[in-house]
DNA sequence: GATTTAATGTGTTATTAGTACATATTTGTA
DNA sequence: TACAAATATGTACTAATAACACATTAAATC
């Protein structure tokens, strides 16, 4: 997690006056890894770490769990302070649990990936260092935030293949030539045309629209919708 | 988690006593489901619940997770406390986090599957309620634990079409039938033979020894062992 | 308006994996 | 010696995957 409010950093002192309870002295946290696409490139929603250990560092997104909160409900809720998206499609990934993995503090992180299609939401970043950056850009991270970050990007990998959840990456209407850099961006490998459109119409996930890209220079491709989507962990749209 | 220690379980007056504490006041524990094979049949290692709520029900083994260990250490220490072995196949599943999960107060776990060879341990359970179930007859448990359950089974059946991790369940010596009859229970269907040969000897996980079943009032078969064998997370005897 | 550029759109063949299905063989037992 | 109960094995059909090339469209440029 990233402890960007003051209020609920860990500081040391505190840790120490709880510490005789035997069990009640670890913390839960959620870290998002909220994923997004724009430009042709793969990005991930992230945050410059405040903690002095990792000035400069990158953070994810994440914050302490309520103890009147759901595991869930408090990854949704760092969802919606962060993009103002109520509706995103969240997966629990994975739960990191090594003893010095928070250097102030024993905090155990629940890891979830999210989708979300970047141009549908007002960044509420303004405020403070929240960026995209490209995720075949990043190096060195906070915490162990770059083996979340991996772990969710291969879970994310083995996914798409299986379910229909990329389109949340995606706008409304998109070319089958979008979609397919989207692929070959999460997958890091390069896809043949032909065999990938396919594939998908093998899967029917899309619907042809019946409309053509404009504004591009060169011949236009016909544009699709997601047929079936799955969102919040269910699939819809399909019958 | 299942609170059979007396010492670890979560006291209503306890959890007042700290609640004060905003983000100190969630109870971290590991439920490990174990599965075992034996008669034939796919069983899982179960006690019963000693929370007055939960009387009579099934629960999974579990404990609290001390403060000075790891997540995954925490589900090790288990596994040794309740089967004495070791060197067991352990794969982390989900972590569940409902505010009422625990009637005793907020208690997040994540839950683990285990695979045990049921013969190679003198079970730890002569001294109290702990008895290998079937997994195919469980109805009801005690806390979440029939969901926490069915996802970790769920989770195995898609982990055994992909990994050689099913040999940890077995014998050093089996036969192919006795492998297939695994697979059934647990992936609760039924397999042509000569397509389940052909399925495993394309993966190449099982070397033939060259020696008979003995004792069995029919043909005996030819026995293998494994060559290809995951644990701990890690593929070995593949080149 | 003819040419160039840069992309879209499409089909066939070869290979591999998956599915359905039947008969001869081996051992122990009656 | 016949019977019961299991093992061992191969082929044809179908589906999925992988490799691969050319005609078409629209915009931009000359």
């Amino acid at each position: 997690m990233s402890t960007n409010k003051g209020k609920l950093s860990l500081k040391t002192a505190e840790i120490e006056k709880i510490s005789h309870l035997d069990y009640f002295n670890i913390a839960v946290s959620v870290d998002c890894v909220i994923f997004g696409y724009e430009q042709n490139e793969f990005k991930v929603l992230l945050i410059e770490s405040d903690l002095e250990e990792f000035k400069g560092k990158l953070s994810l997104l994440g914050d302490l769990v309520r103890p009147d909160e759901d595991l869930d409900s408090a990854s949704y809720r760092i969802l919606k302070e962060r993009t103002g998206l109520d509706d995103v499609y969240l997966q629990q990934v994975h739960t990191f649990g090594a003893i010095q993995r928070h250097p102030s503090g024993r905090v155990i992180t629940t890891a979830y990936y999210s989708l979300v299609n970047i141009n549908h939401h007002q960044l509420k970043i303004s405020d403070n260092q929240v960026h995209w950056h490209n995720v075949a850009d990043i190096r060195a991270m906070a915490f162990d935030h770059k083996q979340i970050l991996d772990t969710c990007h291969e879970m994310l990998r083995s996914h798409i293949m299986e379910h229909p959840v990329i389109f949340n990456l995606l706008p409304e209407k998109f070319s089958l030539r979008l979609l397919q850099d989207l692929y070959e961006a999460i997958l890091g490998v390069q896809l043949d045309r032909r065999n990938f459109r396919k594939k998908i119409s093998l899967k029917d996930w899309v619907q042809d629209l019946d409309e053509m890209e404009t504004d591009v220079p060169h011949r236009p491709g016909k544009l699709y919708k997601a047929k079936a989507k799955m969102s919040n962990g269910t699939i819809t749209g399909v019958i």
